[in-house]
DNA sequence: CGAAACAGGATTGTATACAACATAGTTCTC
DNA sequence: GAGAACTATGTTGTATACAATCCTGTTTCG
């Protein structure tokens, strides 16, 4: 067996279980990652802990500051408009693809995650629904077979978390599985150009449901806000 | 000053200056990184060196075997071609954005860049002008003002570097600094579509000048490819 | 009273030590 | 003599120890 064995315990596994308490919002933007509490927690030593905060560093989900310590990253206006832009180059093309070549297995798995989606909408779990919504486009880049191109992706989703935390302004329910929705029937009528014209609807759809304005919510540095 | 300082002998140091040699092919794809052996070069500890091999690793520049250590990485042909499929998404669009916002300043790098680039060849440092060419990429996803994919652009570049190790066909001397003058000079009109358009053919012409069948290695001593 | 200086505590950065695993070379068995 | 098993050695995985840095609350001086 060629199988990889998930070793709990492992650096790999903290970050993942890390990863998505922070896409829940469990772990809101800025909140400080103190190695010794997630050593304590996971029942491993701060080298652990130090390599999971790492690899969550390399995806932008935490900022290290040095000597201070990690924190569930805060990104700029600036960074939300790259993020969305990085999207939109990828998403819509990808869908296309992943359109066709979609099989009946395929369109199963994204039905399940809408149902999953929708049900924990209905229960209340905010968090967990804008987790599953993230999963979909994932779910998409793999279904288009390409892993490079997957791991691009669910880097930016989980950057958009991390943004729509922030930024968020339509309080109404997140109406974007009825995006999800439409774009699952392009890829049944295995519709490329449609589902890639609806997807990069619905990242537009995305970025202008946000407030990028002022929102000086993360002054990273006093210094740099008074412009010295 | 709110400059960031680069500390000799940091993680990030060390893993720049690895990232250089690979890049240049003084560290061919396979070759192992004793953990050890680079401690000793750069008179470090191992637990320095495991986080820039960590960092490499995230970038698919090095590959961990589990209780085996970290290895130059080996692209497959899959590999290779998900690489350019990410790049054909990615580069000719923030292409055409670098030549709407081209500066002069921006015209004068570029050129910089390309003679560096001529010069290394001339000289017979094939590696380097590999390197140099690169950069070209690089240098245009960071004049479109878009740090985000400026980092996903320098991640692909950094592996087509090891997947033109492994796969290069054309032993004819890298004729792309002739389409390297051709997209400088689009930018020098300001034609975003021309550089958009040109930077898509380049990329092409790349993936064509690949042969995707066969596979090669040729380890080499670590300790003299760094030079130390 | 206010601001700078200082001391204590806490946290991160780095090195080292030990344990677990893999590889290579040798020995033993058939 | 060939192959399996075992031992020896080296490398990586993880934990711990120590040093450097930062934050906070207090003290001290103007």
């Amino acid at each position: 067996m060629n199988e990889v064995h998930v070793i709990p315990g492992s650096a790999d596994s903290v970050a993942a279980d890390l990863e998505r308490a922070i896409l829940e919002h469990r772990l809101p933007p800025g909140t400080k990652l103190g190695e010794d509490e997630i050593g304590e927690v996971y029942g491993i030593s701060r080298t652990t802990v130090r390599a999971a905060l790492q690899g969550l560093g390399h995806r932008r989900l935490v900022e290290h500051r040095r000597n201070r310590g990690a924190y569930v990253a805060q990104p700029s206006v600036r960074e939300a408009r790259e993020v969305f832009e990085a999207r939109a180059l990828l998403e819509p093309r990808t869908a296309r693809s992943a359109a066709e070549r979609m099989t009946d297995d395929h369109l199963a798995t994204l039905r399940a995650h809408i149902d999953a989606e929708h049900a924990a909408l209905d229960a209340g779990e905010n968090g967990r629904a804008l987790y599953l919504s993230g999963l979909f486009h994932i779910e998409i880049a793999r279904m288009a077979d390409q892993a490079t191109i997957e791991a691009f992706v669910s880097e930016l989703v989980s950057r958009s978390s991390l943004i729509i935390a922030l930024y968020w302004q339509r309080r109404a329910a997140m109406c974007e599985s009825h995006a999800h929705h439409a774009i699952m029937t392009a890829f049944a009528n295995r519709d490329g150009p449609l589902a890639e014209d609806l997807m990069k609807s619905h990242l537009l759809d995305l970025l202008t449901s946000l407030d990028l304005r002022n929102h000086n919510a993360a002054p990273n540095s006093l210094r740099e806000a008074l412009g010295k």
